[in-house]
DNA sequence: CACGATCCTATGTCGGACATAAACGGAGCA
DNA sequence: TGCTCCGTTTATGTCCGACATAGGATCGTG
């Protein structure tokens, strides 16, 4: 793509308009029931077209982020009516509303609850595939912590540890819980991120990672499910999300540890 | 927006033609991998400018339906890539799909899955303002079964239904359990049509719905996961639809009747 | 002060024009 | 002969200017 608008110089990087109006909702700029600047407006304030600005306003209009009123303006909807489960929404939440606590908790909490069902699922229905996937990515988040840079074949142990999780939604082979994983990637690299800090921490990480696995392999789908708790739970706590475990589901596991604190 | 139909004058009926294109996708005309007609060509079919057809056709690159390639065309793409989470596609899911026993199958797995979940954390988190939302839906349908056009205050019993589902997805209080009401609610709709025959079957659906309400008005999240799981059961009996029970999570509950089939 | 007609604003639609990306096909060269 | 390279074709991406339409706001009148 590129650029031949009036500027002069070399405006390679056209803003993505429509990312850039999600950015300043995300972080304020525009609240829900506020109205983002008329179209002519972002017409001058990105110089383009009436056309590219309609574009993108329909992208928000499609994620639920505005409504659009004939003859009034486009208007900041509420949080709630939001589509936070497209996944170009739950791009640009993990991107830009990082800072956010409230999105934050009720993303992990989200987690908490799917990925351990999902677990289940994946040790029910994975074929060899499915493993193969999931190891690669398992054996790529081992490898690139044990280079000095956590490269693997050029992509990072994060980057793994997401592909590893990705690779469990699809091992359910339904449709909807894969689809979740995508809008569930952004959120997860996100949490990725911002934890795993001491070596200690990522091999108790990387331990739960591997029973996870493990159990989706044998089959055990109850197994499965309450290691995918405990590796949500290693991440919980290098984030300091606590206060959680009433949305955790009480498991009866016998081999497995229970989880609750109290 | 909405058409007010009957306007034969000039432009009579507005075909909102992403929902005409997307109808075309569901119902085969167009598969995965195929091109949709040029824009031109669908400017010329319905009768309007490029604006309108290239807004519609972004509609359904929202929806991840089809990519479009410059200079080459529109192609659908597989169905794994579309967002069925979006609310907008899940809407034309249920009305055009009917028939798709996979997709009908899968999400009544999905629903197998997270009902029950939903069902605890609402037990959990339900305020008394959501209590009254479930509990003017249950007599809504109620009421509406009473008459004999199944109308209760101009709402059908099986919009009362949608909407006590509904509800019970808002007394979660977490956002992303509240959207994936609106993304079921299309295809809860669908199921809810095609079951519900008999007046035997709906009196033990009525009752599966108390046992539900009251669970979560107890705050017994067990109680309500096993009873959301029964409801579920019930209108997976009504549509023949057996053999999920692999995807039942395996529940312990001592009040609660089991519900395997076997 | 109530109420309806009018104006105004910003979006919705239209039509045409040119720029751009990707596949196709033919010319030139080793 | 086989390959690369470059134009052509096609359909989308962007731009521009204009008018139609839907709401809200305003103002006038009874």
């Amino acid at each position: 793509m590129s650029r031949a608008t009036s500027s002069p110089n070399n405006r390679a990087t056209r803003p993505d308009i429509a990312e850039q109006l999600a950015e300043a909702i995300f972080s304020g700029v525009y609240a829900p029931g506020d109205f983002v600047p008329k179209e002519l407006d972002l017409c001058e304030q990105y110089s383009v077209s009436r056309s590219t600005v309609r574009s993108a306003l329909q992208t928000l209009v499609a994620a639920g982020m505005v409504k659009r009123i004939s003859g009034q303006g486009s208007r900041v909807r509420e949080l709630a009516e939001w589509h936070l489960l497209d996944p170009r929404v739950s791009d640009w939440m993990a991107r830009f509303a990082q800072p956010n606590p409230r999105i934050r908790r009720e993303i992990f909490a989200f987690r908490v609850a799917v990925e351990p069902f999902v677990a289940r699922l994946a040790a029910e229905n994975a074929t060899a595939a499915d493993l193969l996937a999931i190891e690669t990515a398992y054996h790529g988040m081992i490898r690139a912590l044990e280079t000095p840079d956590h490269l693997y074949q050029g992509v990072s142990h994060d980057d793994h540890d997401v592909a590893f999780h990705e690779a469990i939604f699809a091992a359910t082979h339904n449709l909807l819980w894969s689809q979740i994983s995508h809008v569930l990637k952004p959120a997860i690299a996100l949490l990725v991120e911002t934890s795993n800090h001491s070596a200690d921490e990522l091999n108790d990480s990387m331990e739960r990672h591997r029973l996870l696995m493990e159990a989706i392999r044998l089959r055990q789908p109850e197994q499965a499910e309450a290691a995918a708790l405990s590796v949500l739970e290693r991440t919980g706590l290098d984030l300091g999300l606590e206060g959680l475990s009433s949305h955790l589901p009480t498991l009866r596991l016998p081999g497995v540890g229970r989880l609750e604190p109290s």
